[in-house]
DNA sequence: AACGTATAGTTCGAAATCGTATCAAATGGA
DNA sequence: TCCATTTGATACGATTTCGAACTATACGTT
């Protein structure tokens, strides 16, 4: 049957937005004040894939403006979670490098993230969410091939 | 087996959060200069559900503060896409309808989604967003009924 | 009716996002 | 080598988000 009815993504771009809404609030609410959910992303980036990575190599990772990146790069700077050194190998450049603190800070959220995906898995079966993983995956790709360059 | 692995939620949620950043993308541009994603989903809202509610009506709808909404009607009502009147039945309060211009920008934003929508559908089979839906909309109202009062 | 409380909307200020412009350093072809 | 172009990072300004404080109106209890 020829007619895939395109709806279906407006539908679910309209469920992803609210559900990207209050998984926000969940993350945030579990952070220090003055940090926000890209705090903790760039943590977490630089925890699990790239510790010493430049920050033009984040904001390409993460999809947003260098002056964008520049922000939360000083808001963990100010929190003394990450540490900016120069790039010995261009002088234009810079290595973001994680601190104890930011370590330990991104292992306490992720504990706290922890407990509260646990009761969240008593409401609603976490086989549901393993089934729709790979189809968000395969989405997120189509999509970010598709973006105009 | 006691142990649902919650961590299955940290990886819905990062690939949430990066589809709707280009789900957003790809709607933005689509409007006119000057309007972005919130402006969009309130003339939606109005169009299909609740022509003539007042603000205070959207914030909750959204679950946005009422102060985030009275900035982005302003907006709204700059391009001449909403108007504001008094609530006949409310001293206080006021009711959002929407113009002639603003139901044409919907429809017209729409239509080009629409386009943009069918293209994706030709590289990701929709039989899977169909899928996902459910799921999708389950995990918002769980979570939408979790969020703390 | 009177008064205390709750609610609708706005104003204001702080923080975040991001486009433009700018500067410094690297790169590459003549 | 020289110089134009590219690239990494930041400064700045406009817009957005949102909490706190404020005003005006409605509501509920007496």
């Amino acid at each position: 049957m020829p007619d895939p009815n395109p709806s279906v993504f407006f539908e679910v771009f309209n469920e992803i937005g609210i559900i990207e809404q209050l998984s926000r609030a969940v993350l945030e609410a579990r952070l220090p004040d003055g940090l926000i959910a890209p705090h903790f992303t760039v943590l977490n980036h630089l925890c699990r894939v790239a510790d010493g990575r430049t920050p033009v190599d984040m904001a390409r990772a993460f999809q947003v403006p260098k002056t964008s990146m520049t922000h939360t790069l000083k808001g963990l700077e100010a929190h003394g979670l990450v540490e900016l050194r120069p790039n010995p190998e261009d002088g234009r450049s810079k290595q973001v490098w994680l601190t104890d603190a930011g370590r330990a800070l991104r292992s306490q959220t992720i504990a706290a993230l922890g407990t509260e995906f646990a009761r969240m898995a008593a409401d609603f079966d976490t086989e549901r969410l393993l089934a729709i993983r790979p189809v968000l995956t395969d989405l997120r790709i189509m999509m970010d091939a598709a973006r105009d360059p």
